[in-house]
RNA sequence: GGAGAGUUGGCAGAGUGGUCGAAUGCGGCGGUCUUGAAAACCGUUGUGCCGCAAGGUACCAGGGGUUCGAAUCCCUUACUCUCCGCCA
């Protein structure tokens, strides 16, 4: 949530910030003005009537104890009058404050200037172009290697649960395993602090991270102690800092997780949704972070640099992309998107999502820090990615190492898995 | 799941209808003292909103109610603790 505060002084820019994702702001940013105009002079009403109210109740102690009780009884009839109107003058303030909350939460965060703007995925530009293509793959896709290696079994999991929920068997059940290990190890390595949250939130943590209301769709929901099931441990991690005012010298705040992701993904259908592509549970590592405004951007960059970084241990064909307006979340300022090459698929499937949101979730979340100049509490800036995402990892990694001799297991997990090739003889 | 007790500022802990945004202690910050530090002493120390400011207003787990007036009384939800039941 943006704060009406920045539309009103910066309105020029937050509408030229907005048009980046083909949105038209301007009525919008007009509203939520108008809107808050009204707050203010409720509010001002409202305590003026309030603060008349509590004079005469003060009034009404003071005759009591002097025994002057007839006064006391006047000025009471005018207190209950005084408090009817306050009543009225409340809820319609409360009104005026819901409506603009609403209309808040309607805009999205404004693109940081270096987004280019742009309406769908075709618009991204590629940050860092794939240095290491696979010469051509003669070979099948994952889902037929998972079948022939019997590392993943789709059906099973059809019959147990229902379609989008894999079983791991073998060999893939230790490579999960791997790769979990091994992303975590390296987050802890590079300062992150490990955590293992809740796997399902309330209401309330949902809404702070944006998942509520737009995505109330895509989360599992358990209807009887109303929680959801979480979508991203970003989630979970970011919400343990909902409410949190942090003294300055407690940034840098970086926290690791890994969890199993739950997704509904109503609506995908078709090639997109094959093995591992589109699932709807699946593994992930997240990192987090929580830092001063003026160091958000030089974090991104580093988270940015870390996964790629991870790509490259894993001796994956890999692009960097930077998103375009349209194509960028809700909440998010700037975003990197990893994408891995499936070489049997011949396509590019997304790795990863690295996000400076700046102030838009802080906002929501009340996630704050006392500014040591200032003294003020000024909201913090939050950024998270993923560390990565399991089943499309593997996919690629079925698919572009693949031979004749069986599947080769990138050297960093070796260590993880104790075996280097998958072979179809010890499933 | 059943019965009972509780939830107050960063922490501990007073406060059972008006003078309470809240005593006191600890912690934090600033200062005096000191070569420096500690101790001691003095001062200061929650958050949101409105306001140029002075100031106003709201918040004592969340929501609702009684009352001229609520941290304090009533209802309700959540959470914590104790006992019983069940159990990885």
């Amino acid at each position: 949530m943006l704060l009406v505060k920045y539309l009103r002084e910066h309105t020029k820019e937050a509408i030229e910030g907005l048009s980046k994702r083909k949105l038209d702001a301007e009525g919008l940013i007009k509203d939520a003005i108008n809107a808050d105009d009204e707050r203010i002079k409720l509010q001002q009403e409202k305590d003026e009537v309030l603060s008349e109210s509590n004079q005469i109740s003060s009034k009404i102690g003071d005759l009591y104890s002097k025994g002057e009780k007839d006064e006391a009884e006047k000025l009471k009839t005018e207190s209950k009058v005084l408090k009817e109107k306050a009543g009225v003058l409340e809820e319609s303030f409360t009104n005026a404050e819901a409506r603009l909350k609403d209309i808040l939460m309607n805009i999205p965060n404004i693109p940081h200037g270096d987004v280019p703007a742009g309406k769908g995925d075709e618009d991204n530009e590629i940050f860092k172009e794939a240095q290491n293509m696979p010469d051509n793959i003669e070979g099948v896709p994952h889902w037929e290697l998972a079948e022939e290696y019997n590392l993943i079994d789709f059906e099973l999991g059809s019959k147990i649960t229902g379609a989008g929920f894999p079983v791991y068997l073998g060999q893939g059940a230790k490579l999960q395993r791997a790769l979990i290990n091994f992303f975590l190890d390296s987050a802890v390595k590079e300062g992150y602090t490990e955590i293992e949250p809740p796997l399902m939130v309330n209401e309330e943590s949902a809404f702070a991270t944006g998942q509520l209301p737009d995505k109330e769709g895509q989360m599992y929901h358990v209807p009887v102690d109303n929680l959801y099931l979480i979508p991203t441990a970003e989630v979970p991690l970011t919400n343990l800092y909902r409410n949190v005012i942090l003294n300055e010298d407690q940034f840098p705040i970086k926290l690791t997780g890994y969890t199993p992701c739950f997704r509904r993904e109503a609506g995908s259908y078709g090639k997109d949704v094959k093995g591992l592509n589109r699932i709807h549970q699946f593994d992930k590592v997240e990192i987090v972070q929580i830092q001063h405004p003026n160091e958000s951007y030089k974090i991104l960059d580093e988270m940015r640099d870390y996964v790629e970084n991870l790509l490259q241990q894993l001796e994956l064909p890999y692009r960097i992309l930077k998103l375009c307006g349209g194509d960028l979340g809700t909440a998010s300022a700037f975003t990197y998107d990893m994408e891995v090459y499936s070489g049997a698929q011949e396509k590019w499937l997304e790795v990863s999502s690295i996000s400076n949101f700046e102030s838009y979730q802080a906002n929501r979340l009340k996630l704050r820090f006392k500014d040591k100049e200032s003294k003020k509490t000024q909201l913090a800036h939050t950024l998270n990615g993923s560390a990565l995402a399991l089943p499309r990892i593997v996919a690629s990694l079925l698919e572009n190492n693949q031979s004749k001799e069986g599947i080769k297991v990138p050297k960093v997990l070796h260590n993880y898995t104790n075996f280097d090739m998958i072979l179809k003889s010890n499933s």
